[in-house]
RNA sequence: UGGGGCGUCGUCAAGCGGUAAGACACUAGCCUUUGACGCUAGCAUUCGUAGGUUCGAAUCCUGCCGCCCCAGCCA
């Protein structure tokens, strides 16, 4: 991992008397103690166990820069295992999606892919102790009646009648349940635990479920699968994984994930849970993203809109600072926190203003023609690329009698005295070359302004005079005789509301401005030569990027990734 | 009414008995050839609440209150 990423893990200084006080998350604070008491031998190994049935987005980030980040942290490994005990439901297709956008986030499993198909024939092995051992048993009840003798929250639920079968039977009938003599969903295999437990899981939770499907890895090979509660903490103990980080829904798994390994007496993980990455203004859930998908909502799952990796990548995020907003987050154990999607656009604009070169895009363009400029006369300037970063360089622009402003940049008559843009009779900067002063608008027949005339003072030139006038405001344009063309898209919250997923109709919160196209913008030729995967600011504008999906040659389409902070917007 | 968890600034979050870090956001001002960036200042007399212990409590104890999760042969 980049040694960026380390330095947002430092421990915070105290700078009141400079002595160092660390201040740690409380899974580091655990592993510390189990550091310090040789619990597992000074060995930090994780592993990060996505389910391959679809997209991994921002809040899976979260997950994965715990568990990758904390191991590395500590000198130790992570796994990649795919979770994949429900053949219905998985695909390989995801599954390839997932391995990009964790390497794309910056982390690396090494040789360590697994599956907890891997552990198929273990875990019958692991059932068949326990049936051995007289706690486990082949039940014959149905869903319904399962769900039935279960109980409630607040009462007890009864005991399958075949609870007590005898070790012998129940090895014959799980036997036999492998072997394919028994229809679907007719028979399970349960753990034999406690029907009054307060904890549902451990009200003889089921192991095993007959289930007819071809696994996209074991093929035809089985007709039973474990459940997830059965197979996840022996894929870890398996693996010799010291520390199972997840998120808090499996709290309370934890006491029957930790019955199965003192059952089996096997290596026995320290499972912590973290909360859940909630982001304001969007959604962090696999099945409402998945709605926007299929509803056509949405492009795709890396609509640029998306909180999927797949689609802030294409917005234009780096995994950079992806990874920083999840570090400043931090981590506890607090529940429906809803962190400030303001804090995700600092980390972008943050890491740009350093690294991406400034160019000019008018994106709503006015024509201006400089009345006393000579009529075929090109200039040329050199324009800095990056005035933070020195080592930027710069490029050539090309300044003439016809240019584009942006219409947001004029009005009329300038409302007060704050107001430096263009207007009537006033002056203004155009950035790296001359001022201008507004002589004239031209309207059409309905009124609307079409062209401006100016004139420029020569004395001007670079963008100062020698009488040292102030001129407050500075536009950005371009030539009209070497303008590119562009579309550029224009994103804002996907959702109106701060927290649409406290709602089941969330659909109706849909932020309907989420996206603007506009086309006809005009680029500075410069920008021709701007990659996919390459940041750039516009000035005054934001930082902007290519699209992967709907640039050509033939047509070039430009994503914003994040505007620029705009404080004259508020005043107004 | 069972079990599990959580309550510190608008948001996220430190703090672990010695008198409330930081970040984002926000506000005011300075600077400015991006109304960006940068810089300066402000922003919790108070830690869900009520008691108790203590010289001293956000931190320890007790009782309340509030919020969240769990009744898939999903993960």
């Amino acid at each position: 991992m980049s040694s960026e990423n380390d330095k947002i893990n430092e421990p915070h200084t105290d700078s009141d008397n400079g002595s160092k006080v660390e201040t740690k998350d409380f899974i580091r604070t655990i592993i510390d103690q189990h550091n310090k008491s040789g619990r597992f031998n000074n060995i930090v190994h994780t592993r990060f166990p996505p389910e391959p049935n679809g997209y991994l987005h921002i809040g899976h980030a979260k997950a994965i820069c715990i568990s990758f980040g904390i191991a590395e942290e500590y000198g130790g490994v992570t796994n990649l295992r795919f979770d994949d005990t429900n053949p219905t439901k998985e695909d390989t297709k995801y599954a390839d999606a997932i391995m990009r956008d964790i390497k794309w986030l910056g982390f690396d499993w090494g040789d360590r892919l697994f599956h907890a198909s891997d552990y198929f024939d273990k875990l019958y092995e692991f059932a068949v102790v326990l049936i051995k051992k007289g706690v486990a048993f082949v039940d014959d009840l149905s869903a319904e009646d399962m769900r039935e003798y279960r109980g409630t929250l607040t009462e007890a639920g009864k005991e399958s009648p075949h609870r007590n079968r005898s070790i012998e039977e129940n090895l014959e009938l799980f036997e036999k349940m492998k072997n394919g003599e028994f229809d679907d969903g007719a028979k399970t295999l349960r753990a034999k635990i406690d029907m009054a437990s307060g904890n549902m899981n451990m009200r003889d939770p089921v192991m095993y479920r007959i289930m007819r499907a071809t696994h996209h890895r074991t093929g035809d090979k089985w007709c039973i699968y474990p459940t997830y509660d059965w197979a996840h903490g022996q894929s870890d103990s398996i693996e010799k994984i010291t520390h199972s980080l997840c998120d808090l829904s499996f709290e309370d798994h934890r006491p029957l994930y930790d019955w199965f390994l003192d059952q089996l007496e096997v290596h026995h993980p320290q499972q912590s849970e973290f909360a859940r990455l909630n982001i304001s203004y969007t959604i962090t859930s696999k099945r409402k993203l998945r709605q926007l998908v299929e509803n056509n909502i949405v492009d795709d799952w890396d609509d640029p809109r998306m909180p999927t990796l797949s689609g802030v990548r294409r917005r234009g995020y780096t995994a950079k600072a992806v990874r920083t907003f999840i570090a400043k987050l931090g981590v506890s154990k607090k529940r429906d926190t809803v962190a400030d999607i303001a804090l995700l656009e600092h980390c972008l604009r943050d890491e740009l203003n350093e690294t991406a070169d400034r160019r000019m895009a008018v994106i709503k363009p006015l024509k201006v023609v400089i009345t006393n400029y000579p009529d075929d006369k090109i200039e040329e300037f050199d324009a800095i690329n990056n005035p933070g970063d020195d080592t930027a360089g710069d490029r050539k622009v090309y300044f003439s009698k016809e240019i584009y402003i942006e219409q947001d940049d004029f009005v009329e008559v300038a409302p007060n005295r704050k107001y430096f843009r263009l207007a009537i009779g006033k002056e203004v900067r155009l950035k790296h070359t001359y001022y201008i002063t507004c002589d004239e608008a031209i309207k059409d027949d309905e009124g609307n302004i079409v062209e401006l005339r100016c004139t420029y003072d020569p004395e001007s030139r670079g963008g100062s005079t020698p009488d040292g006038r102030k001129v407050r405001g500075t536009l950005h344009w371009v030539s009209t005789h070497d303008a590119v063309d562009a579309e550029v898209r224009l994103y804002n919250n996907l959702f109106a509301k701060e927290s649409p997923d406290e709602d089941d109709d969330f659909l109706e919160h849909i932020n309907i401005n989420s996206l603007e196209i506009l086309t006809g913008c005009k680029i500075e030729p410069s920008l021709k030569d701007l990659q996919v995967g390459q940041n750039c600011q516009f000035l005054r504008h934001g930082y902007f990027c290519l699209d992967s999906k709907y640039s050509s040659k033939d047509k070039i389409v430009f994503n914003r990734s994040v505007t620029l902070k705009d404080s004259w917007a508020k005043k107004k």
